[in-house]
Order: C-alpha cells, then structure tokens, then sequence
DNA sequence: TCATACTGTAACTTTTATTATTACAGTACA
DNA sequence: TGTACTGTAATAATAAAAGTTACAGTATGA
C-alpha cells in the first residue's frame, strides 16, 4: 500500500474533526501536514470519492468531514488509499516454464488476501473520533 | 513494507522447499522468477541474517532451507523483508507549529504498530510447508 | 594445482514511482 | 465583478527500486 498517502489522509481528517463545523481550505491543510496544496487537493478528491469528505467550491469554500468523525474507521481510510494490494498482489512475472513460477502468484494472492482481511479487521475498530481524542 | 522483496523470499524460499535436500544457485532461481541473480543473491543474504537459509561458496555451492519447512513462518518472511513500516512509519514531517502536526506521528506510529501486530498474528499461522502444499 | 562454478558485494545505470510545481479554467460568494 | 476558493492537467524534480556489470573470494574435483 501508499503509505504517505495514508498518513496524508489521517492528517486531512484529524483535522477537519477539529474544525468539523467549518469549511477547511486546502491551503490551511496543506500547511500544518506541510506539503504542497496540490496533492492536499488530490487526496481530498480520493476522500471524497469514497464519501469521507465533503468538499464546496468557489470563495469561502473548503472540505468538511462528510459524516460525524465516530462514523468514519481506520479501514475506509485504508480502502480509500490503497491501490496496489498490501504485500504487492500479482506484480511479478516469473517463469511460466517453471512449475512454481507459473502458480505462485495466484498462491501468493491467497495469502495477501487473508492478511489484509485481518488488517482491515484490525483498523475497523479505530474511529477517527477516537484516534482523534489522543490529540487532547 | 517492500512488497515486491516479500514476493521474491517467498518464491526464493518456495523453491527451496521443493528441493530440500540439494544446494540450488542464484542463477537457477534467479531463472524462475525470472529476475536478476544479483537481487536473488541479495535476498539470499537477507534471508541468511535472518537464519531462514544457509548458502555455500564456491564449486557446486548455493542455498539451502536453514531449518525444515514446517519450522518457517510467514510473519519471519515479512520480518525479514520490512525496513519500513506497514503504513510508513514516521515519514512525514508535519509542521510543528501546528498542534495536530506536532503530534500527528507519535499518534499514527501507534496506530501502525497495533496493525502490524495483527498482522503479523496473522501472518505466522502459516508456514513455508504449508504454503507449498498449495502447489501439489 | 588449477580451471571451473559458484557466492558476495560494490559501483553504476536504468526504470519507475512519488512528490512538487506551475498554470489555469470553473465556481460561488459578497 | 473581483476575490478566494476548488479541480485538474501537464510537467519537472526527486527518490526509490530494479537491473547490470564487474570482479574478488572460495570450494570442488579432474
């Protein structure tokens, strides 16, 4: 998986549930996470695909969470980050020739499989509400 | 974490499975996963710190399982292959002027150890002899 | 004993992925 | 209607991963 995007997602939604009443820009966002406005933008259109924020254009405009931070879980932000698989799903080509080059992968896809199942388990019992309070 | 690496051990370590009892070069194994011999050898290494496999210099040299199949786990394959963290422990360097910024890593690392706990439980109820039953 | 078939590793290049930057059209407010 | 935003494309800079070449070191066995 992305890692810093994953990071970048908790930082863009720690803070809009400490301002969850208000339009947030991506320039504010940009600068406590302390990159650039762009991919701030580009991973709030990520969030908001996936129906976590709620973004509203022209002047005074902004992105808020899209429901009550006790709502939202650490495997949706997961889900909604990654693209590759967790371990690296089907990203090699051994050997067709080779007995074990030709069925490792689909075995290997098995087992990344299982493992993220019990990763997303793990990371659905975290709210952001509750990742949030650690903040206080 | 590196997942092309962890594919790469596992096919390593699967192919040495198969021929227990035999020293297999860099380069045999090198042509079933279809890669370089040198990154083989570098995973060879990797695994051989990690006492997963043995290696042999010289004249009919090359690599062998270390302990049985059965005695080798899939969370020893992860460990031996993650430098970096599941979700990217510590990576960014958030403004420190800002509160959540200040904090957001100590939080985050946390949160990243928790999962990898899990999924390392996960991950080490499967063994390298149980994995290759697959291919039969 | 010496050619051979290996390992181990360093240095370098190529490729690919990530991140940053610039630029600008579109939108809504006041 | 100027201003402060979003959204997105295109491109450039940077970093990470993979591949390559090269060669020293080591055991084997003819």
């Amino acid at each position: 998986m992305n890692s810093g995007r994953f990071a970048i997602s908790m930082h863009i939604l720690t803070l809009l549930t400490f301002s969850e009443d208000e339009w947030t820009s991506s320039e504010y966002l940009a600068g406590s996470i302390n990159i650039n406005p762009v991919l701030v933008r580009k991973e709030l259109g990520n969030l908001r695909e996936r129906g976590l924020v709620l973004s509203k254009e022209g002047k005074s405009g902004g992105s808020r969470l899209a429901k009550p931070a006790d709502k939202i879980f650490m495997s949706e932000v997961y889900e909604a980050v990654k693209q590759k698989d967790l371990l690296g799903k089907g990203i090699n080509s051994p050997n067709p020739d080779c007995p074990v080059g030709r069925k490792i992968n689909d075995h290997l896809d098995n087992l990344y499989d299982e493992a993220e199942k019990t990763l997303l388990t793990s990371l659905g019992k975290v709210s952001l509400a509750e990742f949030c309070k650690k903040f206080d």
